[in-house]
DNA sequence: TTAATATGTCACTATATAGTGACATATTAT
DNA sequence: ATAATATGTCACTATATAGTGACATATTAA
């Protein structure tokens, strides 16, 4: 199955691949062209940089700006902040969350963790 | 291609799923039997739930004692602590890594991360 | 011993994902 | 206008992953 239509799934799927973990690495010095980042990708071509931008680009961990034919990622560190954050620190202290939550969270994992009341 | 060798990989492989994260969340408030973490997860059968065990065994994120015909899952923080822990604290405060460890990040990606010097 | 319980293993299916090559579009330089 | 640059899109392939049903094993209860 693996429908996930929330973000905090959009993320941690976007974190579990190491070259998307590298590109956010790379940005954090600062925004690049895409063709610079393909650049620090020997190993594979363009469109598959492309596509972990993308991958990215979903899941808000990074955003775009063009500038004439230029496009420049931006990291965006936010969602890391909102939804891996706590739930790394919260294992590190092991907290424990209600059993409601814990209920909620087995029977309909897709769209887990804390939900907007929306 | 997707081989990946190292640990630090095979955690966030682990904590892509969120089902696994629900397993390890239900591990917070002590260990479970394997039969008891299979009737959290009514929408996938026993064989399924066991897979995702296995994974989360592999990446040392349980540790399993056995006990009679009993098996106890306990969870084991440590891989969390260790690799997540520093990766989204470094984010979260926008901390630049060196240019060496840049580069074999995106050079050989699969190994990725800090390496031991064994 | 026999049956029930709890877990382990395996081959299989279906979907998801990483990656590619070919082609298309927009922008800048000559 | 023409060429070079930078990026976008698409169909396709190969592998990885989630999940299942059938079967096997080990342990406890009757």
């Amino acid at each position: 199955m693996t429908y996930y239509t929330n973000i905090q799934d959009h993320v941690w799927k976007a974190l579990s691949d190491a070259k998307r973990r590298a590109i956010l690495d790379s940005l954090i010095k600062g925004p690049r062209s895409t063709g610079d980042i393909v650049s620090l990708f020997p190993t594979i071509g363009r469109t598959g940089v492309l596509k972990h931008l993308d991958v990215l680009k979903n899941s808000e961990l990074i955003t775009i700006k063009r500038e004439g034919r230029t496009r420049w990622n931006y990291i965006n560190p936010a969602p890391i902040a909102a939804v891996c954050g706590p739930w790394v620190t919260r294992h590190i202290h092991g907290i424990t969350q209600s059993a409601a939550d814990l209920k909620a969270l087995a029977e309909n994992s897709p769209s887990e963790e804390k939900q907007d009341p929306s």
